[in-house]
DNA sequence: CATAAAATTATGCATATGTATAATTAAAAC
DNA sequence: GTTTTAATTATACATATGCATAATTTTATG
């Protein structure tokens, strides 16, 4: 028998076996005895920290967008006196940096977009790291743009930050399916110079 | 019993009840028994028409990479006339339309991207649909760029045409997953002057 | 050290699933 | 109109799976 542990490392141990099943099995060939093999433990244990499989799934998610918002905000905290565009800079960065970008990453990004559309839990964590996220980014975007002095209408405001916000999503798709092709520092490269384009803020 | 049809008919229902399966009901939840269903036939029949599972699964892939293809560069055919801006304009107006975009585009995306990492078959499958729209996507970029009469390396070229494939992309990302916020017309005009801007290229 | 409580394993069960194959029905061939 | 062939249904089976519960072991408590 493995060794005792007490309920939170044993509960955040599985959760972590959960994220690692996903990733290299699939959604589809995830089951309770699989999880438990990654844990190494055997499978009735699950249900002692868990009262259901759909419980340790969400709970998995919660655990990946907890993550991907501790790397990416994690970057800017204590940046508060730094000017909008450096913060932004690091902002970019982060967000084109491992394990933002891995192929892990996008692997359990899609392994839980279906589950998104038929469990309202699953919704509902979600939409939390969604705001999260997005209300760092935009007004950074917007700091930024306000910071050159230049005027500007908050709807022209609002299609800088769709744009800057699909390239950076649409770099790192790119940059998780093919690696080879777009390592991290080219990624920051061409997200950077991409965004000052798409801003008229030298990010560079 | 469902009246007979001819081979490729039947194969063609079976091959669309699947993609509608995985698209509504995520691929962990799609059984033979349900695609039947979908299809309206009983599920012996699935075998006698695909010699498992995992082929029929992969014939909806197929079909689906097909369409896709089908609808973006069919958009530019039949153009070899036109001046690149306005081929490049036509092809990005295509990748931000319907059926294009849409939630069930993304979703049926999503679910199979984990099948292309364990099945090679898959990955094959992938590649050649990608490098079908590769190699109508890039030169498009270039020649855009080269019509502006301007001077451009090689590898400056290739970093363009990452962004704007990028932009693209992220843009497809966010118009299927929140349709209400981005709908197909303002999707356009962001795409299209967004890739002005990366580009250098006037495509409004 | 004995006992209680918590953590872990072992086992069982009902159902779902992929696949195989036999039975049946509809269309085609002659 | 009968026979052949192809398409479709019906049935069966072994296995996998989620969940439940009993048995066991380890740690904590006194």
């Amino acid at each position: 028998m493995v060794s005792r542990q007490k309920g939170n490392t044993r509960e955040a141990e599985l959760i972590e076996a959960t994220l690692a099943c996903i990733a290299r099995e699939g959604m589809r060939k995830v089951t309770v005895r699989k999880i438990a093999e990654y844990a190494g433990v055997t499978n009735g244990l699950i249900r002692f920290y868990f009262s259901n499989k759909a419980e340790i799934i969400r709970a998995a998610y919660a655990k990946l967008l907890e993550e991907t918002f501790f790397h990416t905000s994690g970057a800017i905290d204590d940046m508060d006196d730094v000017p909008a565009a450096e913060r932004l800079r690091a902002y970019i960065v982060a967000n084109m940096s491992p394990p933002v970008v891995s192929r892990d990453s996008l692997l359990l990004w899609a392994n839980f977009l279906p589950l998104i559309h038929d469990d309202p839990e699953m919704a509902n964590i979600r939409r939390h790291g969604y705001l999260e996220t997005t209300e760092r980014f935009v007004p950074l975007i917007a700091d930024a743009i306000r910071a050159t002095g230049r005027e500007i209408t908050d709807a022209e405001t609002r299609r800088r930050a769709i744009k800057v916000n699909a390239l950076v999503d649409g770099l790192w798709l790119e940059g998780c399916l093919s690696p080879e092709d777009l390592k991290p520092a080219e990624l920051q490269k061409i997200a950077l110079s991409g965004a000052s384009s798409l801003l008229g803020v030298d990010l560079t």
